[in-house]
DNA sequence: GCCAACGTTGGC
DNA sequence: GCCAACGTTGGC
């Protein structure tokens, strides 16, 4: 039997690692993630073929930029030994690594960037939790119909 | 285990 | 650059 396919917001600031960064690389680590709740998305819940929303944060304005997929599962993120690295850890050992990020592939870049604005305008999207007040997680789980409802606004004709 | 102090995120 | 909101650290 199939898995259910899961849906993702994942942040990111372009100035570091943009939509149009993913599309040339094609592929991805999804390094630098020192958060718990968000590490545990990846390495408990997130699966290949899972599919994430890449959203441009500290940018003007704010908002999606395009899909991700999900293409390997959580593995040791190797910034958490390199000491040159500002993800850097000196808590983490090989033995006993605390961070971990998964592998993903450019899906597709939207025709229409769907603005913070707009997400948070739409009616469809009022329980999205990434929207909610103080949320700063860096990778929130979406619901399918929110997908679907960013994904339609994403690449729409205007 | 509590909680004050500190650091970070991210919109504005 | 400001600052609200939250996570982490570490003394006790």
């Amino acid at each position: 039997m199939a898995m259910t396919k899961k849906y993702w917001l994942m942040k990111t600031e372009p100035d570091v690692f943009s939509i149009d960064d993913l599309k040339r690389d094609k592929t991805t680590l999804w390094e630098g993630v020192r958060n718990y709740q968000a590490r545990n998305y990846m390495t408990n819940e997130m699966k290949v073929g899972d599919l994430a929303l890449i959203y441009h944060s500290s940018t003007v304005p704010p908002g999606v930029a395009g899909i991700m997929e999900i293409s390997k599962a959580a593995a040791p993120d190797a910034t958490q030994f390199d000491k040159k690295s500002e993800y850097y850890d000196e808590k983490s050992t090989r033995e006993n690594p605390r961070w971990h990020c998964v592998q993903g592939k450019f899906s597709k870049k939207f025709s229409h960037f769907v603005t913070l604005d707009q997400l948070k305008s739409h009616p469809a999207l009022k329980n999205m939790l990434a929207l909610r007040k103080g949320n700063r997680l860096s990778i929130t789980p979406v619901t399918e119909s929110e997908f679907n409802t960013i994904v339609a606004s994403g690449e729409s004709a205007r």
